[in-house]
DNA sequence: CTGAAAGCGCTAACAT
DNA sequence: ATGTTAGCGCTTTCAG
């Protein structure tokens, strides 16, 4: 079995709480004033530790603490080339504070009683949540959901129970679709999903009020999900049946990726026939050649104001909900 | 505080023990032969959880049953879409068996004694590590890495103490440079890091044996590490100073990306002047135009392998070590 | 079918 | 500076 605290403790004639103590390094003073543990003993335990192949046990430790030194992160979609990247800011900022990282995605399948048996367990000292498109978040946090742990919330809309990293699309929407126009496009249309098709949502917000502004029609494409592949098929579909827009603009950039691909299965030209905008700003459209331009999402800074929030709802979970809007930017390529 | 089993025991006046069995559903015979858990008494015990909104504490759970209900999967890099493809597919498999998902990157640090505050807990039933180049993952168990949890080894190098998911990658090597050659580039060149550059890797020997078969010389480009940018100004300067291959074999995909912008920064057509071709397999190649040819690994497969390996090992400790080849595959394009 | 009791491995008062 | 004691919240024998 696995060696323990114990274990040291018999082979050095201790007691537990020393080895307990030098373990931790527990230097400081306690309530009444002096002890110390000596660095003699410190000393003596680590060197018993190394020699049994001591492994700690952090269950037992986070019983007693309390803490479990584990942080969730949940997207919608780990298969998203952008919760990836916002996933890796996190575990960057954790891997610093010292935390381990739980990845999960977050969606109805929460609420589903097959996943979970008995009652949902969530093991961590705290939660930061995408809650994506509109209120997505808010059917699982209002099931049976035990949302004892310190949550917080980033994205795109706010359900106002919660501290909330809010991302700001709608003016760079504007400026994209503007930005579409100038460059003398005529036919500007815009690739969105299901879940994008809301006044609520910053980029179809920005692209019909800047649309109607010019006295122009709005032109959707829906691809049934934000996937590359389902883009690149929409696409596909769409033009032949009704010609192709010589402006685009994808609700994310995974759709931009697949619009580009599909544009070029028919032998259009980018930009030469039509020009495209993404968003999210993931790497991958700047590899793409042309480069597409897209609408920024501030990752690193919205994930390290997240990780603010957190750290002081666990702290303190009574302090009320903060907010903080962070504006995305439009990048021009080329 | 949170509500747990006792809370509930005290509002319906049974014993947690009995609680514990109806949240658990213990519905088996017990040792002795008869004692079911009556339906009645499950219903009344979910019902007031429902009602306390009772929240399940799996660390104490942990601590009794010896079980934390989590896999680790850790890569030399999250921010590798290739890594990033693979901890997708691990999640979905871990999500099915109903298991959570640590992610971590594993290097050097994990032996930083600044990051192993007294020692290492790896708190999780069991690993799964992609344990990369060469003897990577070697040093970092040999350290005071108290290796007690369950761990499977994926990836191209076998240090034999280990499960073992192999991926071979030296037949589709020798492909991938004779498709190059046989397109009748005359020069043939290939991108590495410092970690590919040795004879244990399949890429590496696969290229550098059928050059010297053709009694052709072989052109390295040294790329720093293994991302898109470095690979991007690798060729910038390479082609700059050496004049252009007219074939490019990457040993990863990443490269592969940054070798495409980096001959497209420079006005070289693909596929007309250099032929290019990846390593890995990520969607992202078939995506750029014209769509990259890769060495597809088998990325499905390959994960379901480990975790087969890794339960395997959860359950039984002692069986000798296993180990599966499984083959990459040259997927042209175009 | 349910209850009583013990204990998982560790930490944190409190005592000395 | 170290030892003693009492749990953390749950599961699991064992009894009844």
């Amino acid at each position: 079995m696995a060696v323990g605290i114990k274990d040291i403790s018999k082979k050095l004639k201790l007691s537990p709480s020393t080895v307990s103590r030098a373990l931790n390094n527990k230097r400081a003073l306690n309530s009444r004033g002096v002890p110390y543990i000596s660095d003699k003993t410190v000393a003596r335990v680590m060197k018993a530790a190394q020699e049994l192949n001591y492994s700690p046990n952090g269950t037992a430790r986070a019983l007693v603490t309390g803490q479990t030194g584990r942080i969730a992160f949940w997207s919608p979609s780990m298969g998203s080339r952008f919760f990836q990247e916002v996933a890796y800011q996190f575990h960057q900022i954790l891997r610093e504070s010292q935390y381990e990282m739980l990845v999960g995605e977050f969606g109805p399948h929460m609420m589903d009683p097959a996943n979970t048996v008995g009652f949902t367990r969530i093991d961590v000292d705290g939660v930061i949540v995408w809650g994506g498109a509109l209120g997505a978040l808010k059917p699982v946090l209002e099931s049976n959901f035990p949302a004892k742990a310190p949550i917080v919330n980033m994205g795109l809309h706010c359900d106002g129970t919660l501290d909330f990293v809010n991302i700001d699309l709608y003016p760079a929407s504007c400026e994209a679709t503007k930005f579409l126009l100038d460059e003398g496009r005529s036919r500007v249309a815009m690739m969105i999903t299901p879940a994008t098709e809301t006044e609520f949502d910053g980029r179809y917000r920005g692209y019909t009020e800047v649309m109607k502004e010019r006295g122009l029609e709005v032109e959707f494409l829906h691809s049934p999900d934000s996937t590359r592949n389902a883009a690149r098929a929409t696409i596909l579909k769409y033009v032949k049946k009704h010609g192709c827009p010589d402006g685009l603009f994808c609700a994310n950039d995974e759709m931009g990726i697949g619009a580009y691909r599909g544009l070029r299965d028919m032998g259009i030209s980018i930009p030469d026939q039509v020009t495209l905008v993404g968003c999210d700003g993931i790497q991958d459209l700047e590899f793409l050649d042309p480069p597409v331009s897209t609408i920024a999402q501030p990752i690193e800074e919205m994930c390290e104001q997240a990780w603010n929030f957190l750290k002081q709802r666990m702290k303190n979970s009574e302090m009320p909900h903060q907010t903080e809007t962070l504006q995305a930017h439009l990048v021009i390529r080329k």
